[in-house]
DNA sequence: CGTTTCTAAGTGGTCTGACCTTTGACGGGC
DNA sequence: GCCCGTCAAAGGTCAGACCACTTAGAAACG
């Protein structure tokens, strides 16, 4: 009965092997973030595929957030604060109907625990850190735009302050969204000087070790914050797209084994 | 000095144009969760560029999750819970040295405030759903594979209670990636009995509204999971992956314009 | 007639190899 | 010494052929 084409290995589906070849190279140390790979035409002969299934992988893994892709100059391993992919939130939302203010809940949940964490481990280096950022944010309360990049940047360090990255990376998903959709309106802020004064006393729960109260600040502040954002776009489009219902009960079977 | 070949569109790269596409698809509704796009030829057809092309960004959308393709059948829009790239979290892992510890932890601070969000908001139709899955707990108590999936299924329901997808994706995310780990080592658990009756508990508060009591036992739940589970492993490899040393200051600015 | 098996069409996966576009650096001209 | 042209390197796109997986319907069998 003529056995199959078959020559020998398994033969796993080459996405997946280009993936786990850069998965292994990263968790052996080969790799490390910044770290440039190969150029594809000599990467795909060393791999033994072809430079177009190189590049579906490199593609999955460059949509994911893990590398860095230079039209021109290279490919390289991303270096920057951990996310979950950038575009992955508004597509996302896009598909299932994500809402403003979910936005806003999601980061104030994550946002004041992390507070609290950071209250509790955070180390000289970051109070450090953070009291400059409040410092950059009181001079730069006439500049907007520069205001909100040390806005980004102080809750930045927070997160890193916390101790735990996959909190901050969370974190770093929806801010990051958030950021994209503020640089938009921050032109028309107003009270910045209130904002970072409470920015100040954050910093300052933070570094007396105190995370209830910095917990309490952060939600404060956040609260605040989101009134303010939407004050900032009040004369604004409002496509309203139909959100669709939710989920039925078949669908949350969905990938159990 | 004869001008370049551009005849006419800022002509986008290809993979975004792609992507773009889709998303307008989708947010005028022509595309639904679960539906198929056409097959690739002919949709590369249509869009008027090459096969390749349209792979890479049906790729790109398919690592975020956001489609789903299966060999030999079609391409379709995902249509499960929301979640942020499977792989993601474990290649970030690998990237960014995530511990296990840090995975409980924002497991812990995300599913016990999601539980105080559903006891909040949970309706008649998510109380019936968590009942019976804790019925169904009860029922496999000695089926260790079975109990697993239905104590996934009720954490599910509880997130999509919680009347908010984002963090309901986030939980997801989390919750999916020690779904896996767990899966291997689950054969050796004990103590399921007890394990169904914090579920039971956990269910009775949501659906007495009491949120500070629906997160209290979560927390305590989730204490005791992640303790059940590093006893499931205490037999194993300890790899011990150098960690590492923290981000510096540099990197923090990262995509600030 | 029902069941099983085979076959072919449809669709995603991979390969090859050529050509285009963007960067960055080197080096000559002013 | 500065500016700009040129070129090499590396990623981006294209075209067309062929491979592999699924599914459904046809054909063979009981």
């Amino acid at each position: 009965m003529m056995r199959r084409t078959k020559p020998d290995q398994p033969d796993t589906h080459r996405t997946q092997q280009v993936v786990d070849h850069i998965r292994s190279l990263i968790e052996n140390g080969t790799l490390q973030p910044g770290d440039k790979i190969p150029p594809e035409r000599e990467f795909a002969r060393a791999l033994k595929i072809s430079r177009a299934s190189l590049r579906t992988g490199i593609g999955y893994l460059a949509a994911m957030g893990v590398m860095k892709v230079k039209h021109g100059v290279g490919t390289f391993v991303a270096d920057g604060p951990a996310e979950f992919g950038k575009a992955s939130l508004s597509l996302m939302g896009a598909l299932h109907g994500f809402q403003s203010w979910q936005m806003f809940e999601a980061r104030m949940i994550l946002e004041s625990q992390v507070a609290a964490l950071a209250a509790e481990r955070g180390k000289e280096e970051h109070h450090a850190a953070m009291s400059e950022e409040v410092a950059e944010m009181f001079a730069a309360m006439d500049a907007p735009a520069d205001y909100l990049i040390h806005d980004v940047l102080f809750h930045r360090i927070i997160a890193q302050a916390s101790g735990n990255p996959i909190l901050a990376a969370l974190s770093e998903t929806i801010t990051s969204a958030l950021y994209d959709k503020r640089r938009k309106t921050v032109e028309r802020s107003t009270d910045l000087r209130e904002s970072a004064e409470m920015h100040r006393e954050i910093y300052r729960a933070i570094r007396a070790h105190k995370p209830a109260e910095a917990r309490r600040l952060m939600e404060e502040h956040l609260r605040m914050a989101k009134e303010a954002q939407v004050m900032e776009r009040s004369a604004e489009r409002r496509p309203a797209a139909p959100v669709r219902s939710r989920a039925g009960r078949a669908e949350l079977r969905a990938n159990l084994t």
